[in-house]
DNA sequence: CCGTATCCAAGCCGATACTG
DNA sequence: CAGTATCGGCTTGGATACGG
């Protein structure tokens, strides 16, 4: 049961926090499951390399001009992206993961694994569930 | 850099899955995101016992029935609590956490210790953001 | 007690058009 | 090139009322 006490530490853990950072917390771990936020965040540690606006949008398949500025304006925010602008024409903005982004992106990656080492265990159960 | 590495192996697995793999993967780690779910979640592994639907109603605060109803439901469905029904009257259900979802939050929770401890951070990179 | 059905307000997201 | 502005469809989630 030395898992169970790692769960339950963490639940401790949080309690020591204010309001205020429980929801700051909470909003961050909301960003993991923002698709995109997650995907661009990959894409610039991928690239190891500051990109272009125009270079990411290539590589998050699908994604409009508006929710990408939307992302990318919110991770610069958050400190997990920086934004470069440079006085050309036609411009150019460069981003690039900062080493808080590169950090969470190591925090997630484990979870990730165990999630998708366990998708057979949830499409098994999901068959099971929709045979009623 | 063996950080960055854990990263590149997470991608280099997740390239094997197939589509629909990927799918629910992406949909598992959603499911994270939505604060409910988890927190319904938390409140079964922290009563370590199976809880009727008022009693986690009660627990998840600001929560309403409709969407505590849906929320169990996804639950259920990728085999993360059981739903057990009695035939009695006044109706009762109660709800517990499997194994599954047991060890879906063990995963959690050092992700979520991170964030919580890097708090701080996102705090101060908001703060100088905003003040531009 | 537990769940479903309906209505409604708020937010997301893509498409499109326009600006420096 | 890298946005901003606007519109319209879609989903989300609370409130309420009702049924099993």
């Amino acid at each position: 049961m030395k898992n169970q006490m790692q769960w339950e530490e963490a639940k401790a853990f949080c309690e020591t926090l204010t309001a205020e950072e429980d929801a700051l917390t909470r909003e961050m771990v909301a960003r993991l499951a923002d698709k995109r936020s997650l995907w661009t965040m990959a894409v610039l540690a991928e690239a190891d390399a500051p990109l272009r606006f125009s270079r990411i949008i290539e590589q998050v398949k699908g994604v409009s001009q508006k929710s990408l500025t939307k992302s990318l304006r919110g991770l610069e925010r958050d400190g997990l992206v920086t934004r470069a602008v440079f006085a050309e024409v036609p411009s150019r903005v460069e981003y690039a993961l900062t080493l808080l982004g590169l950090e969470l992106l190591e925090q997630v990656a484990p979870l990730w694994m165990w999630v998708a080492g366990s998708v057979g265990a949830f499409y098994r159960a999901r068959r099971a569930f929709d045979r009623r």
